[in-house]
Parts: structure tokens; C-alpha cells; sequence
DNA sequence: TCACGTTGCGTTAACGTACACGAAAAAACA
DNA sequence: TGTTTTTTCGTGTACGTTAACGCAACGTGA
């Protein structure tokens, strides 16, 4: 008989070890109610050492189910398309897992809109949710939402940006710091000695801040540990349109010339339109990110170097960690630091977001 | 009844539909042998008007058979670990596809040997083979066994390098063109008006060769396209080995004094070792692969930059491609460029190969 | 004509799990 | 003690596909 074989594995094996039927396995399994807590410990213990894995294909096929991924992200704005990517590659991910039963639900909030984070987050049902993929934008807004995904032991992944200190599946976005860093080698190779470079922060939003503000630490500090002797001149402007950003770039640029520019974020287009329209020899521009309004500046030369963390990866890496972990438990690296991709005019057309 | 719901879709429905029994049905589906050309081409209707699409997991329970995959790429090498990526590519894609059935078999060949490659292809049963993922260094040799396996209907995917014309699934590798015209691009940043460049391959291979030019026309038409006055030097060297390599540009760099050298392949390492040697003001260096070797000199600051490919990402988007077409039969773009990445001793320790 | 092979097809038992249904056992109540 | 309720558990069917098995019908050669 190859019985024998074949008995050494699955529910029916574990059922016959504990001398209950398959069902009673069954339940304990799924934790249902209706089995005594002798025979559930039992059962649990043969469970573990058999380190039982069940058959996902036998398990997908009898039950009718769909799993359910919520994804809570910003929606692409008409200020920049970055939030495109990730949903692009969350896209991507969602098609390849379809087969296997899973449905991806899209929660977008307004990228600068605590109210309407909070609002996306009251539409999702947790009982009918088996993973979240979020970007926590608001910090304070998504403890709340994370506490109530832990009590119900929904697994959850961050993407674009980290808060430290919760027991997120992983994390799949850039290494703030580093990026900075990066940014002023770049200069280095770009700007004479004690030549001035600006570093421009544009933002309205206080939670960004804290993003900003770590690329500006590793900005300077690269300065520092290398002894570069060009001054950093810094504005911050906390409007984001064009009228509040040229004007506070032509005040201060009247005053001091620079030879380069460090702009924190995906805003360098703007910078770059006032540039465009200025005569004067063109600093050297830096920025992030590889939207359709800095990719013009980019192709057009006002922008040099554009800095981007693969937000498109972000996206589908994200979600497939949620897959591999909710369907065959397998968990990869918790900090997954995208790498810091530099852009050119020459090789934007082969980057892949 | 709620019968005509589940009987609009799956085996039982073609049966019914084609007045056969689901017997018949699957085995025209895995076209065997035992049914009548009329039948068999009904059933062939009926299945392209349903677009049925067989329920996986029903399919992989009940077939205890596994899916395998030949991969066909070279070994690593004392010369270079460059290999080691995409073969670790291939076995996190191995790894994560491996629950549903699927076995990945590699077969290593020598990087510089025919022999060896042919060797190798020897050893693969084309019969037991689901889809082959290869990197198909050696024209000739490959297009002999690509014939094979058109022959038999495997699909096959390429990595690293292409051979165009066949009717592969896919390519994932570099644009070896745009990454020289990069590398140029690049070299105007950091070389001064008139100052001299100089181009080096390195290979003994033929077969390179074709690789190494598209590389090197890249660069120096993006130097004529942007009238960039200095001028080009270029030496071939068609050993690999250290006393060679060092020995001829000995010779050129006495004679020449240069302002930047490009190494169109990843023994740029060799050329680094020289030049750490020597007390002179170094160049400016560009070179490939983020290799062991290449990273010590470009973190000593030897070697400026690196234009790495992606390999690691070449095999798991291969063996991702493989699967996705095999099991699911999702094919998606031909033609995958990778993107074509900046190295430097700031962003390396964040570079995901 | 019989015996035997071939072709074309239907039937059925798996595959491992989920879950509804109902039965037995235990507990609670009278 | 008998009756009801609750707890605990076993049985059976379904999920969609695979493939072994077997049975007709037909053809072939003697």
C-alpha cells in the first residue's frame, strides 16, 4: 500500500494522530467554535509538530472566497502625478494575483487632506479585509488606523514612507537620508569650490516636514563629512504655487548667486519653470522624483538631476509581500530601502518608475 | 437551482455544450490522443468561444505533476561574480513560484567557453522541460538550440543579451547603445573642454565584441551629437589578465595624459588596480557591474562611477515572465530594457542589484 | 467466421480542504 | 429520573481537474 505515503501529510493525517475526524481538525484550523479545549491543544500540538502546511490549491478550490487587499494611498492630484506609480505597480501586482482568489481594493485619500485619510479609512470593512498595503502620510491619523488592524491581527504593509516602532509586515520606500546625502555628492562633482548652493524646501504641510528635513540632514552632513567649502544658503516656502515660489526665488536669487540648486522634493518643476523664464546662466538643478512636470524640465536641461525611489516598486513589491505573506506565509526583509536611482536626460526614457 | 450559475463555466460546461463527456474534453485540452479530429475541433471552439480559462487550483490538486524550468546561463567565475546576480534573481522567482509546482534546474556554463555552453544544453531533456530562461552568449551555438525548442513549442525567455529575430517571449537586459550614450553624457559633466578620453576594451572573447561596440558607438555619438571637442583615444586589449592589461596602459598613459577613461565592460576593476598604483592625478573613471571587485575601488574613490544593469532583476523578472505565460498564459512586453543605473560610493550600498 | 488490435469515448476515483448537517455526548433543568 | 439545551464531534458532499480504467464499435487478418 502506498497509503503510507500519502497519510503522512494533511488534515486527515493530523485527524488520525488525534483520533477526532478530519472535520474537528478543520475546525481548530480555522479556530471556528464547538471543540473542547483538550482536544484543540491536542490537535494544536500535532499541528505544530508536524509543522503542517495546508495545500493552498485544495484550500483556494473549496472555498468559494475571494480575499480581500484594501490599498490606502493618495490619488493623483493635478499638483503631481507621482502618486500614479505606486498605483500602477499595485495594478500590476493585483492582475498577477488575481488568479489566486485575491481582490484589491483601492482607498485613495487627497495627498494633503488628514480629513479625507480619515474618511477613506472609515470605508474599509476590517472584517472583510485580509491585508493592508498603506502610505502613512499622517502620522497620528494612521496609529489609530494600525491599532485597529492589530487588535484584528490584519497583516499590513507600509509603503513611501515608514513609522518606525509598529510591527508592519515591511517596508518598501526610500532611505531619506541617503538620498540627501546622495544629492550634495552629486553637487560635488558639479559646483566649484566655494561656489553657493541653495537648498529650497517647498511645502505646506507640517507632517512633510519631517520627510524634508531628513534629506536636508543628509545634505549637509555629506557637506560636512567632506569638508566642502561652498556656503548652503536655505529658503523655506510654504506656498506651493507658482506666484509665492518665484517670487520668493527671485528675492533671494537677485541677492545671491548660486551655482547650484537642492530642491527636497517632487516641487523642483516649479523651480525650474522660474528658471526657464529667467536669462541668467542656469544653476545646476537637483530634484526629486520622475513626474511628467519635472521630466519636461529634465529634457529641456533646466533640470540636471532628478533623484527617484522606484515608486512604482513601491507599489508592487508592496502588495506582493502581502500576497506571499497571506497565502504561503513566507515574510521577507522588513526595511526594504528602494534604491536611489539617479535621472538623466539621457537615461529617463529607460528608467522604469 | 443555482446550477446554471456554476455550469456556465469549466470542463463540465464544454462537455455539456459539445454533447461529449469531461473525459474527452481534457483530453483535447492536453491534447492527447484518442479523439477524433471532428470532436476535437469542436471542442477547440467551444473553448476559444468560452475563453475558458482552467481553474489552477483545481488543475495543480489533482495533477501531482511538477512544471520545470531550464535555466541556462553562466557560472560565476573567479574572474567575476557578476552571474551570482541573476542567478539569485532566479532563485527568489524559484522560490516564491515554487508552490505551485514548479522545479528550477540550472544548467552553468563556463562564461567563455562554447564547449561548456554546449555541454550544457546536451543535458537538458527537452521533454521533461516546461519553458527554458537563457542567456545566449554564443550566437551560433544558441540559435541550434533556440531551433530546438521551437520545435518542441517550450517557451524561452532571454536574459542579459538578446539575439533578435527570434520568437522569444521576452528580453529582459540592457539597451548596451543608450548605456554609452549615458556614459558620455556622464563624462561632460566632468571633463573640461578639449581635455582627452579614453575608451578600453577588454575582452578576449569574440563574441563580446558586438556587445562592447554597441557600447562604445553609443558613447561616441553622443559626443559628435553634442559637439564635444575632446577627443576620443582608444585602446583594445585582448587579455584579461592583470600584467597585460597593466602593461598596455602603461604604454598609452605615459604617452597620453587623459582627464577620464571609460571601460565599456566590468573588468573595469583591472584597469582601477593600475591606476591605484600609480602616484599620478587620477582620472576620472566609468565602468560596468556592480561587481565585488568594482565596488572596493569605487568606494576607495578609484572608479567614479558604475553603470550597472540590474542583473539580479534580469533573472527574476525572466523566471517571473516564464511562470506568468506558462501557468496563467500572460504574456507581456517583449522587449524589457532595464534601467540603466548611476553607481557611486554614496547610492552602492543602497544599489539593489 | 472468429480472434484480436485500434480508435473514440464515458465513467469514476482521486487530489486536500471547507462547511453544512445532524448525531452523540454532556450538561442543565425539571 | 426524564427532558431539554448546549457542547462537541463525525459524516458527507462539493470544489474543478486529472488520468486510470474500461467498454463499445470498427477494422484487420487468418
Amino acid at each position: 500500500m502506498a497509503r503510507k505515503d500519502s497519510e503522512l501529510t494533511g488534515v486527515k493525517e493530523i485527524a488520525r494522530r488525534a483520533n477526532v475526524s478530519i472535520g474537528t481538525v478543520d475546525r481548530v484550523i480555522h479556530n471556528r467554535k464547538g471543540v473542547s479545549k483538550k482536544t484543540k491543544d491536542k490537535i494544536n500540538a500535532i499541528i505544530k509538530e508536524l509543522d503542517y502546511q495546508p495545500n493552498i490549491f485544495a484550500r483556494r478550490l473549496a472555498s468559494k472566497k475571494q480575499l480581500v487587499f484594501a490599498i490606502l494611498i493618495p490619488k493623483v492630484s493635478q499638483e503631481t502625478n507621482y502618486w500614479e506609480a505606486p498605483l500602477l505597480g499595485i495594478e500590476q501586482a493585483g492582475a498577477e494575483i488575481s488568479p489566486y482568489g485575491i481582490t484589491v481594493q483601492p482607498y485613495l485619500y487627497e495627498v494633503n487632506d488628514k480629513k479625507s485619510f480619515l474618511e477613506q479609512v472609515a470605508r474599509i470593512d476590517l472584517d472583510q479585509v485580509q491585508g493592508v498595503l498603506l502610505a502613512p502620510s499622517f502620522i497620528e491619523e494612521s496609529a489609530h488606523f494600525i491599532k485597529a488592524l492589530e487588535s484584528k491581527k490584519i497583516p499590513y504593509v507600509f509603503i513611501n514612507s515608514d513609522i518606525p516602532g509598529y510591527n508592519s509586515l515591511s517596508y518598501f520606500g526610500p532611505d531619506l537620508y541617503q538620498s540627501g546625502y546622495l544629492s550634495a555628492h552629486l553637487m560635488k562633482y558639479l559646483v566649484k569650490r566655494k561656489e553657493k548652493v541653495l537648498i529650497i524646501n517647498i511645502s505646506q504641510e507640517i507632517d512633510d516636514q519631517h520627510h524634508l528635513s531628513r534629506k536636508e540632514q543628509g545634505f549637509r552632513n555629506y557637506f560636512k563629512d567632506h569638508k566642502i567649502e561652498s556656503p548652503i544658503l536655505k529658503i523655506d516656502i510654504q506656498q506651493t504655487d507658482y506666484a509665492h515660489v518665484s517670487k520668493a526665488l527671485g528675492q533671494i536669487l537677485r541677492k545671491e548667486p548660486v551655482a547650484a540648486i537642492f530642491v527636497t522634493n517632487s516641487r523642483v518643476s516649479t523651480v525650474a519653470k522660474y528658471l526657464k523664464k529667467t536669462k541668467d546662466t542656469q544653476p545646476i538643478l537637483i530634484g526629486f522624483d520622475y513626474t511628467k512636470e519635472n521630466l519636461v524640465f529634465l529634457k529641456e536641461g533646466i533640470i540636471d538631476f532628478l533623484i527617484c525611489q522606484k515608486p512604482r516598486e513601491q507599489g508592487y513589491k508592496g502588495l506582493m509581500a502581502l500576497y506571499q505573506f497571506v497565502l504561503h506565509s513566507r515574510t521577507g526583509e522588513k526595511n526594504n530601502f528602494m534604491p536611489i536611482d539617479i535621472i538623466t536626460s539621457e537615461n529617463c526614457d529607460f528608467y522604469i518608475n
